[in-house]
This record gives C-alpha cells, sequence and structure tokens, in this order.
DNA sequence: CAAAGAACCTGGCGGC
DNA sequence: TGCCGCCAGGTTCTTT
C-alpha cells in the first residue's frame, strides 16, 4: 500500500491529530504486530510525529519512539472522542489519547508497531538512503549508486537503502514521466537521463503528495479520515495494461521485474 | 557477495 | 456454484 506520499499524507494528519495527545492505553489484539511493552508508552505524551523513508516515528516525552510500517495493507483510523460513526474493519490494536483513539488495521498483517529508544529510532533512520526533497539526493549521489549496477533502474529506485520513499507505484510513474524503460541497467544511464529521473521523481512524488497519495484499485490505502487519496486519478501507466499511452497512443505493457507487475509504454520507454 | 526466490498473510478476481 | 491459481502501494530471510 503506502509509499512516501501515503506515508507523508497520513504523516501529516497524524502531527495535526494526535500530536501533544497522552497515550492513556493500548489494545493489542494481534500480539504479532506489535514489539515492545505497553508500559513503555503508557502515560507518555506524543511530542512530534516524523517520516523517514516509508517509516512513521512517533516520538514520546519519556525518551521512547514508536516505530510503524505500514507495509501493503496496514492503515490508521482516527476516532475523535465525539463524532459520528464511520464503518471500519475491526482493528488489530488501538491506541487510546486524550482526545479520542487511534485505530490500527491491517488485512495482510505484514506491517508492524515497535517501541526504541532514541538511539534505536537514529541507527534505523541511518540505514535509508536519501530522501528524494533533500539536499543529499543530488545528481552526483545518482551518478555513483547507479554506476555500481547492471541491475534494472527500477530495482534500484526502489531499493530503500539507495533511495527512501519509493515503491511500485511511483518507480513505475517516474520511469514514465522520464522516459526510460524500467529495464534499463542502472549504470548505462548518462548524465542526462539521470538528471531527467531525478527531476521525474520529484515531480511524481510532489504531486501524489498534493492528491494525499494514490488509493489503488484494491482500496487499501486511506487518509487518516477513512477518506480515499486521489492520485490514483492520475496514473499514467501504473494499472493500465492494454490501455493507449496518453502521449503517444500506443498500448501500455505489463511485464514482471523482480516478481513486480511493470507497467510501461513501450514506444515512449525503449530501451 | 550479488541476485533470485520464498516467506510472511488475507481476500478479490478470472478461468475452467 | 466451486475450486484453483494468480495478484496486490513491502520487506526480510534463505538459497543459489
Amino acid at each position: 500500500m503506502p509509499e512516501l506520499p501515503e506515508v507523508e499524507t497520513i504523516k501529516r494528519e497524524l502531527e495535526r491529530t494526535v500530536s501533544g495527545q497522552t497515550i492513556k492505553a493500548i489494545k493489542i489484539y494481534k500480539p504479532k504486530l506489535f514489539f515492545g511493552k505497553p508500559s513503555q508508552i503508557i502515560g507518555a505524551k506524543i511530542v512530534k510525529v516524523f517520516r523517514r523513508a516509508k517509516v512513521i516515528f512517533f516520538y514520546l516525552d519519556n525518551q521512547q519512539v514508536i516505530m510503524v510500517h505500514l507495509k501493503m495493507t496496514g492503515r490508521f483510523l482516527w476516532r475523535p472522542e465525539k463524532t459520528d460513526w464511520v464503518k471500519q474493519e475491526k482493528p488489530h490494536l488501538v491506541i487510546s489519547l486524550t482526545k479520542g483513539k487511534l485505530n490500527y488495521y491491517d488485512l495482510r498483517q505484514f506491517g508492524w508497531l515497535k517501541v526504541v529508544d532514541q538511539k534505536t529510532s537514529q541507527i534505523e533512520q541511518e540505514k535509508f538512503g536519501p530522501e528524494p526533497f533533500s539536499s543529499s539526493f543530488s545528481l552526483k549521489y545518482l551518478q555513483n549508486v547507479f554506476s555500481r549496477s547492471r541491475r534494472p533502474i527500477k530495482i534500484i529506485l526502489m531499493d530503500q537503502s539507495k533511495i527512501s520513499g519509493i515503491g511500485n507505484i511511483y518507480a513505475n510513474e517516474s520511469l514514465f514521466e522520464a522516459k526510460l524503460n524500467p529495464l534499463k541497467p542502472a549504470k548505462e544511464l548518462n548524465n542526462q537521463e539521470i538528471k531527467l529521473l531525478k527531476k521525474a521523481i520529484i515531480k511524481v512524488l510532489k504531486s501524489a503528495i498534493r492528491y494525499q497519495g494514490s488509493t489503488a484499485s484494491d482500496k487499501h490505502y486511506r487518509q487518516l479520515n477513512g477518506n480515499f487519496g486521489q492520485y490514483q486519478r492520475h496514473f499514467k501507466v501504473y494499472q493500465r495494461e492494454g490501455e493507449k499511452c496518453y502521449h503517444c497512443g500506443h498500448l501500455i505493457k505489463k511485464i514482471k521485474i523482480a516478481n513486480r507487475g511493470t507497467f510501461f509504454c513501450p514506444f515512449c520507454q525503449k530501451l
């Protein structure tokens, strides 16, 4: 489910709604999703919500940090104490706060929440490659990273140790935007192509954030209030197999790369 | 050591 | 209708 734009959207909403509140209780209905002890967080106040790559960090005033990875189908829903009933699946975990409940639900149960100290959280963050909106996401950095691998560029884009936050949707969309074939070996990109790709990634991710992320056809991703994202309306290749390329009219093709569905225009994105 | 493949789960969909 | 295999916004462990 969530890649950088979806996680960033949720992070911003969390920062707005739960920041400043105190954790009153936690109910864990699916123990394997939670690493830590309730006693580490009960009574603590959330002072800041942060995102790095696809991970959300809740910084608490007791020097502990709750790290959350939504993986494919993890979802947060905020339930203020006094509002209308909103239909929802039975949550797998509920964090009771001062002004309401933060429900976590994860159909496939790949996601997790874990309590760590600040040092550990720092170490975990350092394992990720540059954030696409940071200055360390430079042409020089990308030239260096790409030059070290013959693997398809799409695989490198999705490698979180090399670049943070890009998953299957935005790898496909960014490569289309840059007119690059997803199978092209990373080290074969020239400087001009790398420049275009860098620009494409930033453009696509920014745009997706503006539309509050993508709720693709299986509709797993939701915003904190349960609403869909809207960027799926702007997909140019993802899940458009057999449809016409908006640019040239050729039919969008689907192949597999590293067992992930890969969509591209065979005319605009020649090898 | 790099790269491919399996594993972790549940549910929806198309094909027979 | 029913069963089967395939597919899904991700990582991580195991095998080649």
